[in-house]
RNA sequence: GGAGCGGUAGUUAAGUUGGUUAUAACGCCGGCCUGUCACGCCGGAGGCCGCGGGUUCAAGUCCCGUCCGCUCCGCCA
């Protein structure tokens, strides 16, 4: 143990001390900020988790200290002894201009401004080499740096502010969940690997050679299991793993809320959960949330905004014109359109802003979507400024569709459905931000509803869960499940928070017959149900109760509330885009001897 | 699996149609300085231009490959 620390432990925080502790003793320990040596006299900023304070080294006060403070750099490790002191204390009170330098020496920019410490004892506790990046907000490194470095990069204020943010968050949310019965209960990360879905990280199992644990994706199963089990409302903090590929918004372990509740219907579960988020916006950034939050169902989302997660700061809207430009005159659209393609419309109210450069972009921006073209028309007296050859009353038709005015631009995009919708969509929100139509700052929740039930692939034409196979159909479609699974729509929510799927959950079957169906839609046989849900399918023969619940994306949640522009930037160690730690510098290969042990043998470049 | 952007001093960047010794700012080191808080002043050190090939009299610059990071599409029941 250090000396300094056998007899001393620290008062105060570095940023608690005001005018008003003048006069006090105390102790501080912290990190070298910076260092201003005036000869004489040395003024050093200490920083620890709270806040930054000054200290001063006075030669003619005490040489021993100063000639210490005189060696310190970045990032040092020190604690002192010493009297905290008005600054300026020592101006002479009555001196010509005595108020104009006092104020001249306080530092408004600090909460602790108004004083600093002078000292009377230092120790070093440990040196520090000179950092790759300076340790603050505005420092401009790259990530990969920072990565590297992280415990250097989670000493910025604004890291350990995110990292505070998170705590309080989970904080509140055990404290909500809690007062509102919810048990927490921890489920198996090595589970049972069943395909489908996302990718699984596999762990070899030595006492069972040849065969592999999964590292959950969620804990989806379990959770219904303690349902069937009895425990009503259950809640988790809980780590998921997914080997896919990553993004801003996703790494490979995540962390959600996971929560699942019985005897539920969707009312019952959303209000719930719009309580969360009231605590939440309550207890971490001090607002009050307008309940109940708005909902929007499924198709209204694709049909408006072109995604299932409208960021409703923006009020643009899509509309389709492909009736529109049907039998148009505009030869591309409609040999789209016969393709079974269709034409969205993003409208824009007349806006400087929207100049011929940005137009131009916008063709390559769509590229990134797959879109072969963007075609942009401004709305004249009498016609379309930038495309010709479509008839007028198809010109009229399409301005009424679109609710267009004068010197409006109307944005045409024309592709299968999903392609023009998620590229309008993408440019919509490009545009936002470009043009500052997006409102930054407000919160814009809301529930998205009755999504689709199963998707139908593109090329195959077959059926697959949306969600998961548990997920019951809307009561009012069961009868479409045999003629027309396409059309059965789900009882199923996503929250939504500024253009962020926040959450997503469902209501599950938990009648043996319904569930029949969904698998027979499915085409998921017998066999194929035993293997992959068996002891599930067991448990719902024991009185499972209807239940159904949601799983909250924590890092995301996070995020948003933290301000941040990455999950990055609030998880403390997270990993790169190819997934890997650039500080323990994993994954790693292993020796032969650990494979062996494991009975795995790697074979480079195996045919696929 | 695919597309785009990036990698030059410790850091952030500049580097012209290929042409002398590769710039700048910040940081770092030394000295000076009684009030700074982005302190100031004087001086100094610091480079495998991501890596490997190629073209050329000559490559940071052009070509091919490769690694790493970022953003996006696919993917994420």
């Amino acid at each position: 143990m250090s000396e300094f620390l056998a007899t001393h432990t620290r008062t105060h925080g570095c940023g608690e001390l005001r005018a008003a502790d003048a006069g006090k003793r105390v102790i501080l320990t912290g990190w070298v900020q910076t260092y201003r040596d005036h000869g004489e006299r040395i003024f050093v900023d200490l920083r620890d988790r709270g806040g930054v304070t000054q200290i001063v080294a006075d030669r003619t006060r005490l040489a021993e200290v100063h000639a210490i403070a005189d060696a310190l750099r970045s990032e040092w490790c020190i604690g002192i002894v010493g009297e905290v002191r008005l600054r300026g204390e020592q101006l002479a009170k009555g001196s010509p201009g005595e108020e104009r330098k006092l104020k001249r020496m306080t530092n408004e920019k600090l909460p602790t401004g108004e004083i600093e410490v002078w000292i009377d004892e230092i120790e070093v506790f440990s040196r520090a080499e000179t950092p790759p990046f300076a340790i603050e907000d505005d420092t401009d490194t790259n990530d990969q740096l920072r990565l590297k470095y992280r415990y250097l990069d989670l000493r910025r204020p604004r890291m350990q502010a995110n990292l505070r943010t998170r705590s309080l968050i989970t904080r509140t949310t055990r404290d909500y969940l809690g007062r509102n019965g919810f048990l927490e209960i921890e489920t198996p990360f090595m589970v049972k690997y069943t395909p489908g879905g996302a990718r699984n990280f596999l762990v070899p199992s030595r006492l069972n050679p040849g065969c592999f644990y999964a590292l959950a994706e969620s804990p989806q199963i379990f959770k219904q299991l303690l349902m069937v089990a009895g425990y009503e409302r259950y809640f988790q903090i809980v780590r998921c793993f997914r080997d896919e590929d990553l993004r801003l918004d996703r790494q490979p372990e995540f962390t959600q809320i996971d929560i699942e509740m019985s005897f539920v219907n969707e009312q019952l579960l959303q209000t719930t959960m719009e309580g969360l988020m009231a605590a939440l916006w309550k207890d971490v950034l001090g607002v009050e949330l307008a309940l109940p939050l708005r909902r929007m169902t499924f198709a209204e989302a694709m049909d408006r905004y072109g995604v299932d997660k409208p960021d409703l700061r923006l009020d643009l809207t899509l509309c389709d014109v492909t009736a529109g430009f049907a039998a148009s005159g505009f030869k591309l659209f409609e040999t789209v359109i016969a393709a079974g393609g269709i034409v969205k419309c993003l409208r824009i109210p007349k806006n400087d802003k929207l100049t011929r450069a940005l137009i131009d972009s916008l063709p390559d921006f769509g590229k990134q979507f797959g879109l072969k073209g963007v075609t942009t028309v401004r709305v004249q007296d009498g016609g379309w400024q930038g495309l010709k050859g479509v008839s007028d009353e198809a010109r009229q038709r399409i301005n009424q569709i679109a609710g267009a005015e004068l010197g409006d631009a109307l944005i045409f995009v024309a592709d299968k459905a999903k392609v023009a919708n998620t590229a309008l969509g993408g440019i919509r929100l490009h545009l936002g931000d470009k043009l500052g139509l997006t409102r930054k700052g407000e919160w814009q929740f809301m529930w998205l509803t009755d999504p689709p039930l199963f998707e139908v692939d593109d090329t195959t034409g077959e059926i697959a869960a949306a969600h998961h196979p548990f997920t019951s159909p809307r009561v009012e479609d069961e009868g479409l499940l045999e003629t027309a699974p396409a059309r059965v729509l789900a009882r199923a929510y996503d929250l939504v928070l500024n253009g962020v799927e926040i959450g997503g959950g469902s209501i599950r079957i938990h009648r043996s017959d319904l569930q029949a169906q969904v698998f027979q839609a499915l085409q998921i046989g017998p066999d194929e149900q035993r293997a992959k849900f068996g002891f599930l399918l067991d448990a719902f023969k024991y009185g499972p109760p209807p239940h159904g619940g949601i799983a909250f994306g924590l890092d995301r949640l996070a995020m948003l509330m933290a301000g941040a522009e990455s999950l990055r930037d609030v998880i403390a160690f997270p990993k790169t885009q190819k997934g890997s730690d650039l500080m323990t510098e994993c994954p790693t290969p292993v020796s032969a001897k650990q494979l062996a042990e494991l009975f795995i043998q790697v074979v480079p470049d195996l045919p696929r």
